[in-house]
DNA sequence: GTTGGTGCAAAATGTTTGCACGGGG
DNA sequence: CCCCGTGCAAACATTTTGCACCAAC
């Protein structure tokens, strides 16, 4: 985790103008590590690090990285969002109301919606995005 | 609109335990008329008539109505949740990014995606809470 | 008459913004 | 050296909660 790669994500930013700091060095390494974070999450995550950073600093880079396509974010429940890694494979997710799991489901799942909107409506999905709520196998209610 | 009908959902409050207040049966009045109403519009709505209800009636009155099956909440975008009927037609909704149009799609539409969910998983999608997001044919990318 | 429901205010939660300072380029 | 990005505090938006009073039954 957290290996400096290349950093070729600097030259990424540097050419839209943006500069390279480290709490977006930080906030993107959270994500990483997180899978799923939240915001907060994300901002305790970076503050054992670097005590100083501020939750709006947080949000403001979140919304930088997901301009840029470096993140994406879904909704897994009523509050905060959950950031990922674009680079992470395409998925979607489920969430179960009987007991809150969250499980990851490849974009084979849910490849016959996509291509069934696109067919009928010329609409794209966003499935990294989708969140399909409901209820596990183990969690429907028996008769 | 707003017919008293049999008011046979009185009975269905009743023999739960609850009781039935004005408050109540404006806001499932509000909820009918609005069709895709937030909390707050909700609110705004039941006040034209009653000028008291408070927000916080709204909440608690939507909750109540949700675990009792009468209304249903989907997200369809950043902020408040959306309300229905439950017994409105089942449909899920498509959410544009670009130009922000909300379009309700028939279970038909998402009908494969529930399927294979159920096959794969035993999974049983709440069709109803079901928000795609992406981009109509409109607002595709050219090039 | 009981007890659950309501209004109100305050707290909790999640997010955004204005502003002055400091560091990246 | 310029000006974008940051920390901080306050505003904002949404939802929840504690409590006394009132109304449904």
């Amino acid at each position: 985790m957290a290996e400096t790669a290349h950093e070729s994500w600097h030259e990424e930013l540097r050419a839209r103008g943006y500069r390279v700091t480290p709490q977006r060095q930080l906030v993107l390494e959270a994500v990483a590590e997180l899978v799923h974070g939240t915001p907060e999450e994300i901002c305790s995550r970076v503050q054992q690090t670097a005590r100083g950073v501020n939750i709006s600093t947080v949000y403001r880079t979140l919304e930088l990285l997901e301009k840029v396509g470096m993140v994406t974010h879904t909704h897994l429940g009523h509050g905060a969002p959950t950031y990922h890694l674009a680079t992470e494979a395409d998925h979607s997710h489920l969430v179960c109301r009987g007991c809150g799991e969250v499980t990851e489901v490849q974009p084979e799942s849910v490849a016959s919606l996509v291509d069934r909107l696109r067919a009928d409506l010329g609409f794209e999905t966003d499935v990294r995005h989708l969140t399909v709520f409901g209820r596990c196998r183990a969690c429907q209610t028996p008769g």
